[in-house]
DNA sequence: TTGTGTCGTGCAACCGATTTCCTTCAACCA
DNA sequence: TGGTTGAAGGAAATCGGTTGCACGACACAA
């Protein structure tokens, strides 16, 4: 794999100086003086070697890792799938490992993380899976452990990494009352979860300075099923709806789902908004209009955040302020009303 | 966190004995002997400091990290998730960390791998993202770092871990020849990745046992746009077609979407199975009927497979036998001529 | 000439485990 | 009684970096 490793000793050997100055030489210690001839050979040496120091002695020494810990609250997500690519390749660039955790039961949560912590595997952690009773949310308050929380914000914690959920919202409004919608519904996430909550004032606010009825909200799971759910009883409490916003790709399946099982037409009879916007989205039937978010850009500016921190920045919060775009397909299109 | 770590030398004190014995009866060390009173004074100071080894120090020493490199394709692949999950599981109860790794660009692969190496942060590597071209593939020759093959085998390499998926490409054939389907197409993946090809043998392989024509198949790649227009392909050649039996979710998805463009009617004019049973399967229109494999377990057993190899083990390849499952649900039918 | 700094460099301790090599003591054998 | 053996345990080297401190040489001011 490699010309057997090289240690600093070889490139000190190599460059004919201690180690102490090769260290300080490949490190940039800014208190160090040498002559700018020395410095060359050092740096000379280490790339005829190919030196790359060996993380676990250096982490030994400096008490730290360069590893931060992100947990995601389902890998089979395909949301998480593009924030842990942006935190992928920022961790790269910036020379740190990222282990991944799934938190499936919040309850182990606790122990997996004390343990990397303790073993000295982590130095910091991104939380991408908070909800609102989550003990590991009491552990962090400690201070004990650097970390900040991507997507999903805990209130209060000074360390949320989000997007604008509520301007994307609004856009999703926009584009269907553009298109004539004067009753538009909302499937929306749990309230617990802090993008859900957001995702649903966002609707509400916008529906609410267009003169729309903001009420029409259905919460649900995340998940297909929530969003078959929701859907069948919004359209059946209010079957003056012509259009749904959906708070995420699984729950637009189940929007789907409902308006075949209720034999309603999309966009014919229905039109469906979508947040996420995925490969999927583009191949079911309907192909769905969808709103496209940063979300790589949020993996990435949360490992900077911790980052951050880890090197003596006061935490603070973050938003990613790129603007939503929405992506057209043929889910949607104006009301049956506004058209016949 | 926890009530700040407490090191070797923390326990020793606290059970009065050296570092050395300390360390011997922590880690069971065959060849030491010391009476049973002394060694549960350790084993019980080490649980009441909750010590928790530092895993640079140790790495340090023994010259090996505790963790393993687990190389997906794609993240955003449900498939992997699965995979991925049952690693994850695996590796803590044995109490090694993965480092998840995406190879996207397969050149980039190569210096990732041999900087995670060198820098000391992988003792092996897991490869679920092999193609025949692959670069990574010459440099695992070389012996110089411990790895197997999951899910998409290297042929000769002989560290492969697979599951029978001819098994599953027959059980899916039975599934629809049982319901008297005599036309079938397989939209296969692409036969440069190795599962693709050995379920298309495996479908080639029933069919001409049970008399039927192996040939109606075609190539894509594993994407729901592959998919289409694969399905579209056979389904224009050989409109005798009643059945199709798609190689992943993502290309049933395009199977789907391909059926609706050609107004066929799923399952009325068109039955369709898959491969990869996931929740998506459940929510589309209609609902697939699927094929449910041991991905966990393949996950696992991929885990297993590297660490036995660090420890000494001869390599060798393995099969998980579990046989498939088929979850029946309303995409598969009689044909009609047999209905009519 | 003698301090007094500064520059350039190196020695050695240290991080926390593992492991090699001893030491001590008692039992046992011839 | 001397020597061998085995049990029980400990001292210290080691892994590969980082870093506090010391050291020699030289410049410069007094």
């Amino acid at each position: 794999m490699s010309p057997a490793r090289a240690t600093l000793q070889d490139v000190a050997r190599e460059a004919d100086v201690s180690k102490s100055i090769a260290s300080r030489v490949l490190n940039g210690t800014p208190t160090l003086s040498v002559r700018p001839e020395t410095r060359s050979r050092v740096l000379h040496a280490a790339t005829r070697l190919g030196y790359r120091p060996h993380v676990a002695a250096r982490g030994l020494r400096r008490a730290q890792t360069g590893a931060l810990g992100l947990m995601v609250p389902d890998l089979a997500m395909p949301v998480y799938a593009r924030i842990v690519r942006g935190a992928f390749t920022r961790a790269l660039e910036r020379d740190v490992a990222v282990l991944l955790l799934e938190d499936r039961q919040p309850d182990s949560s606790v122990p997996t993380v004390s343990r990397l912590v303790q073993e000295g595997r982590i130095d910091g952690l991104i939380v991408a899976s908070a909800r609102p009773d989550h003990p590991l949310l009491g552990r962090l308050r400690d201070g004990l452990v650097s970390h900040v929380f991507v997507n999903r914000a805990v209130p209060g914690s000074g360390v949320n990494v989000t997007m604008s959920d509520a301007e994307a919202s609004a856009a999703a409004v926009d584009h269907l009352a553009g298109l004539g919608h004067r009753h538009i519904g909302h499937v929306a996430g749990p309230a617990a979860v802090d993008p859900g909550r957001r995702r649903a004032t966002g609707f509400a606010n916008r529906a609410r300075e267009l003169g729309l009825d903001p009420s029409r909200v259905a919460e649900s799971e995340f998940t297909e099923r929530g969003g078959l759910d929701a859907a069948v009883d919004l359209l059946r409490r209010h079957p003056e709806l012509t259009a749904l916003y959906a708070s995420s790709l699984s729950q637009a399946v189940g929007v789907l789902d409902a308006a075949w099982r209720m034999d309603l037409r999309v966009p014919h009879d229905l039109s469906v908004v979508t947040y996420d916007e995925m490969p999927l989205a583009e191949h079911l039937r309907p192909p769905l209009t969808s709103i496209s978010m940063p979300l790589a850009e949020l993996g990435a500016a949360a490992v900077d955040a911790v980052l951050d921190q880890l090197e003596g920045a006061t935490p603070r919060s973050i938003v990613i302020e790129r603007p939503p775009q929405v992506v057209v397909r043929e889910s949607t299109a104006p009301p049956r009303s506004s058209a016949s």
